[in-house]
DNA sequence: AAGTGGTCTAGACCACCGA
DNA sequence: CGGTGGTCTAGACCACTTA
C-alpha cells in the first residue's frame, strides 16, 4: 500500500478526486481526529496519505477553507476552525454602541433549569421535556437597557453554567462556551422578524407594552451540526438596522 | 516580444501574478472591451496574451468568477456576467406569494420627472437637482396591495422609460433596464430597517396611518460601479421575514 | 534553518458543448 | 469533430513563521 494506494473506497462515484478528499477530511474532523483550533497534518503528509499530488490536496483544502471549515495560515499550518470570531455577532443588527465609544454591559436577569417547552425543543432539536438551562439576559449601553435575550441551552452539555455563579460569567458567551463547556459554535442562523413587546418584556427594556420590536431568532451549531443554543433577541424596532449585499 | 513578454507594467508591485492579471482583465471589462453577456477569449488565448501558464491564468479567472464578475460555463466559454438573476430579488424579504401559487401583480401608480431631492441625489451619487425619473409602484397579491416601492432613476440614462407608456412595461424591472436602456444591474445593497407609515403611504397599502412597516432601501449598481437605481420598498412589518447565516 | 502554506510552470488527460 | 473549461501531475521556487 505504498504508491498506488489512492482512494480506498470512493465515497461518491461521481465525485472528483479533490472533492472526495475534502469529504474524507471533513469526516475525520467531525469524528474528532483533530479538535477545534488544532492543526491538521501538513499538506505534504496529507497528499502522501491520500496518494495524490500536492496541488490536488491543496484544492481539497481550499474547498474546506472556503466553507469556513478550516483556516489556513501561511507559514504556520492548517487549523480546524475554533469557532465564530468572538466578535459582537449579535449587536451588528442593532444600532448598539455606535459612535460614543461607550462600553456595552450585560446582566443575567434570571437563570433556571426546566424541561424544554415544545418550541425550545423544536429549535434545539431535542425532545420535549428534555432538561434545558433557560437564561434571561439584558444588554445595556450607557445604563440604558437595549436588548433582551432569551437563551436556551441543552442541559447535560452546559451543566457547568448551571453550577457557576452568574457573576463570574464572561461577557462574551461563545468563547465562554468553548472554555468552560467544550462547546465550539461554528455556524449560526439568524431569522429576523418583527413583533410587539408584551408588558413583562417591555418593562425590562424600559419601553411601553405593545412597543414595536425587532426579533432575531438565532440557532447556533457546533462542528458536528448539533444545535447547541437557541437564542431570541428583542430590541426596539426603530434601532434595528441591517445591510445585505446581493450579487 | 514573443516569449518573455510577461507583465508589461506591474499595476501594483506587491501583487501576485494572477491577481495582477485579474485586475487587468477586470479593467478591460470595465473599459467595455467585452460587454455583459459576451464571451471573453479562451483561457489559452488569454494565457498567451499575458505570457503565463494556463494554471495561473485560470487562477485569475477563478478569482473574478468568485467575485461574481464573470461566469464560466464548461464547454462553452467564459462570459461577462449579464446582471443579477432576473429573480424576485426583493420579495424574498417579505412573506409574499408563499404557498397559494397566486401570481403577484404590479402597477405603476405614478411617474414623474423631477430634479433630484438631496436624499435621492446622495443615494444615486449625483448632484442635487440633476434630473431623475421618480416612480411609485404598488405590488399586489390576490388583489391585496402588499408592497409600495419608491424608485428613482438617473435621467439621461433612463430616458426611454420616461417616453414609454407604463402599460407596456415589463413586470421584472432589471431585465427591462438591460433590454431597453442598456443598463445591467450587477450588484445591489439592501439596508433594512423598521418605521411607521404616513397617511399617504398607508392608504396605498390599505393600512392605517402609523402602522409599523419594514423598509428596504436598495441601491443597485452596474458593472462600472455607478449607482443606477435607488429604491425604497415599504411593507407591513408583520409580514417581514429574513434569514441570515453567519459563518 | 527547517517547516509551513502560496505561487507558478508545462505539460497530460477528461468532460462538456456546439456545429 | 474541434474547442471550451475542469481535473490532475510532478516538479520548482517564494514568503512566512518558529525556534
Amino acid at each position: 500500500m505504498a504508491s498506488a494506494a489512492a482512494v480506498p473506497l470512493a465515497p461518491e462515484p461521481g465525485l472528483s478526486r479533490y472533492a472526495a478528499i475534502a469529504a474524507a477530511l471533513r469526516a475525520r474532523v467531525l469524528a474528532g481526529e483533530w479538535g477545534p483550533g488544532q492543526a491538521l497534518p501538513s499538506e505534504q503528509a496529507l497528499a502522501a496519505q491520500h496518494g495524490v499530488a500536492m496541488a490536488t490536496l491543496r484544492r481539497a483544502m481550499e474547498l474546506l477553507a472556503s466553507q469556513g471549515f478550516i483556516e489556513r495560515i501561511h507559514g504556520r499550518g492548517t487549523f480546524v476552525r475554533a469557532g465564530l470570531s468572538a466578535a459582537p455577532m449579535l449587536m451588528r443588527f442593532f444600532r448598539f454602541g455606535d459612535g460614543s465609544g461607550e462600553v456595552p454591559t450585560s446582566r443575567i436577569v434570571s437563570r433556571r433549569k426546566s424541561p424544554a417547552p415544545a418550541e425550545v425543543a423544536r429549535r434545539l432539536g431535542i425532545a420535549r421535556g428534555d432538561p434545558v438551562l433557560q437564561l434571561l439576559r439584558l444588554r445595556s449601553l450607557g445604563g440604558q437597557p437595549r436588548l433582551l435575550e432569551e437563551i436556551a441551552l441543552p442541559l447535560p452539555l452546559f451543566q457547568v453554567l448551571a453550577d457557576t455563579p452568574t457573576a463570574e460569567w464572561d461577557d462574551l458567551f461563545y468563547p465562554m462556551y468553548a472554555q468552560r463547556c467544550g462547546v465550539h459554535v461554528q455556524r449560526a442562523v439568524d431569522e429576523i422578524g418583527f413583533g410587539t413587546l408584551n408588558a413583562a418584556r417591555a418593562a425590562h427594556l424600559g419601553l411601553a407594552a405593545g412597543h414595536p420590536c425587532a426579533r432575531v431568532v438565532r440557532r447556533a451549531y457546533d462542528l458536528a451540526g448539533r444545535c447547541v443554543e437557541a437564542r431570541t433577541t428583542l430590541g426596539d424596532a426603530h434601532a434595528f438596522h441591517y445591510e445585505v449585499t446581493i450579487t
